[in-house]
DNA sequence: CCTACCGATCGGTAGG
DNA sequence: CCTACCGATCGGTAGG
């Protein structure tokens, strides 16, 4: 019982690091001050000063987390599923799962396209474009052997489904009022719907698809 | 040239209010400080605060000012165009058009969304509701006689497409960063695109449309 | 519409 | 990891 009230030796960076990835992503980052994060974690504003030499550094280091996850996550998301329209399901349900698994992510991601665009612009052409691309490409195949329809703008319809999965997630309260249910209600069905968008628009009706994929 | 330095005799409060609508969207409430705004607008903090007693006070006046202009379009957004897939497409155009005309209008949205949900819940319910009824029963309208798909979840559906009209306009460097055009070009892709996502996910292909809608 | 000013809060430093 | 403290900025008031 000695031991409860200060239980952190050396993962306090650790810890400060998670509390202010939550209050980022709540409040954002002009709203929230290191004291109140300081607090949170039991110590002092300038022992939290200590770990991070400043505000912003926190803030990179917060944003250089979720990136990271990302990257150990989406090799994963990709290659999980079988093939043809199930892998394709699969890979968007895993993408709205990420963001659902824990929706700071999806309000930090909002946020931060929001306060600092051409931050999260050079990060996401450094860690997302490659793996969009091989979507796209595989969009551009699927047209050419005619399981995708041709009018489809590959880059465009990524984009819009992955802006989607983030703000079904970030954006709960608006759908809550309009839908008229409550948020988890809400955003089962709005997981399942923007699934069956994704594959309407995506894919020919009817269409096989070819064994190797 | 006299009066070139001072030209606002009476519509100070509408200068002020269009400042700070402008401001509020693009660096959000708590960053933008009333005194930055009066600056803008030549004149001193105080004299701002005649005109709207508090801070607060001037984020509602903002807020209301904004869903008074979806008050007044959307009923000309909604019964526009000719009817069917035209007039759902048309439909679908004119509330991108809306964002897009003015791009604070998304970003304010979204600001609003992340930092007062209940309130902005509220307002939606309040103003958006009765007409997103009138597009959901035309969904299940178009179900019954087979032009929409069946297994379309209205609600679900107008949310994604009214998220998604907001997103392409308020997060347009995400969309440069991933399609690795210019602002202009991506969003007329996004838009495009998803006026045709929107028209693929909701009606079957080929299906006719009865002449009276 | 102004000058002058207030108390509170902020990020950050000194020094231990 | 702490106490003590700094200069800057904030929303808002007094008083004219």
């Amino acid at each position: 019982m000695a031991s409860s009230k200060k239980p952190a030796p050396e993962d306090m960076r650790q810890r400060i690091l998670e509390e202010a990835t939550r209050r980022f992503g709540d409040h954002g980052y002009g709203e929230t001050s290191i004291d109140s994060i300081a607090e949170a974690v039991g110590i002092r504003k300038p022992s939290l000063l200590y770990h991070f030499s400043s505000k912003e550094k926190l803030r990179e280091e917060v944003m250089h987390n979720m990136m990271e996850r990302w990257k150990e996550d989406l090799p994963r998301l990709l290659t999980a599923a079988t093939g043809g329209h199930d892998r394709f399901e699969s890979t968007i349900m895993a993408v709205i799962e990420f963001y659902l698994d824990d929706p700071t992510r999806a309000r930090l991601s909002v946020r931060e396209a929001m306060d600092r665009p051409d931050a999260l612009k050079k990060a996401l052409k450094e860690n997302l474009q490659p793996w969009i691309a091989l979507i796209t490409d595989y969009i551009r195949w699927g047209q050419k052997i005619g399981i995708c329809h041709a009018d489809v703008d590959p880059e465009a319809y990524v984009i819009h489904v992955l802006l989607a999965s983030i703000s079904m997630v970030a954006f709960t309260p608006v759908a809550e009022a309009i839908a008229g249910t409550t948020a988890k209600k809400s955003l089962a069905r709005q997981k399942k719907e923007l699934v069956r968008m994704a594959r309407e628009a995506l894919f020919v009706d009817g269409a096989e698809i070819p064994d190797g994929a």
